[in-house]
DNA sequence: TATCATTGCATAGCACGCTATTCAATGCCA
DNA sequence: TGGCATTGAATAGCGTGCTATGCAATGATA
């Protein structure tokens, strides 16, 4: 039984996805943020006072992992949680100050990260790459 | 600044990865493998007796997180870890009988796992979804 | 040959992902 | 209204990735 590393959606996604964070993560380092902490800071920007669950659904990611993500973003001064006042087991989620302040340099870094992998590609591949990863996450997510 | 993570080639491979990962850990646990393991023991199935440093430049993994996962994976039963005759520096890797005949079965459980995500790809999608994938690796190991 | 740089690996410490478990608050229904 | 199911979140434990650091073996050189 053989298999072709170079040749595997799912060995070559996890290596993009090492080398992808490699790069964020020195490129974010500065700004006091890590890789982790992107996704939620996104739907933050977006939209403040998210709680706890609709993060976890929005970002597909499970509900203790998100728990840990949010402490170590309080900790460090990104968010605060408080609790909601309709509902008691609520924890919603508000940028500080300075989590807020930090949105366009942390995306102008991420978009330059992804324009440096997508260096080599023309626009219609672009596009064709987006849209199929797209439809690969679509597929795995059932 | 806005920020689409449905167009950010970063973000779906993250996505894409954790969906890669969930799989394929449902999928080999039951063989007692782990998806960190999978690819040295792809390596070492293709040529058994590897040093360290050898499957470090393969698989493009740092050094400490290699000798992590190949100690998780000698705790295992998977492998064994002898000194280099000619270089006592050198830790030589050799799959335990066990670990050599996990082979068929892994491969068969990371293919199925490919299968699922492609499912929806015609094969000249899934060409070009794997040639664009290799070129973003290229783009981003220099 | 004594010294120093290089190489190969291990360890510490932490980020971030997962499963399993627990607990409190809320909702529902007999 | 009392009892039970559901929901939202925290915690424990562990795999897998990283950087930083240390150390022993080897190689190179004055």
């Amino acid at each position: 039984m053989s298999f072709d590393k170079t040749r595997s959606a799912g060995y070559l996604t996890n290596h993009l996805a090492r080398l992808f964070a490699r790069r964020i993560q020195a490129r974010i380092k500065p700004l006091g943020l890590t890789p982790g902490t992107f996704p939620a800071m996104l739907e933050l920007w977006t939209q403040d006072g998210l709680s706890q669950g609709e993060l976890v659904r929005r970002l597909d990611i499970e509900q203790a992992t998100m728990a840990n993500t949010l402490a170590r973003m309080e900790r460090d001064g990104l968010i605060r949680r408080l609790q909601d006042a309709q509902d008691a087991r609520v924890q919603r989620v508000w940028l500080t100050e300075r989590g807020k302040a930090l949105q366009n340099a942390a995306v102008e870094q991420a978009a330059a990260v992804n324009d440096e992998a997508l260096a080599g590609l023309s626009a219609s591949e672009r596009q064709e790459l987006i849209r199929l990863m797209n439809k690969l996450v679509g597929e795995l997510r059932r």
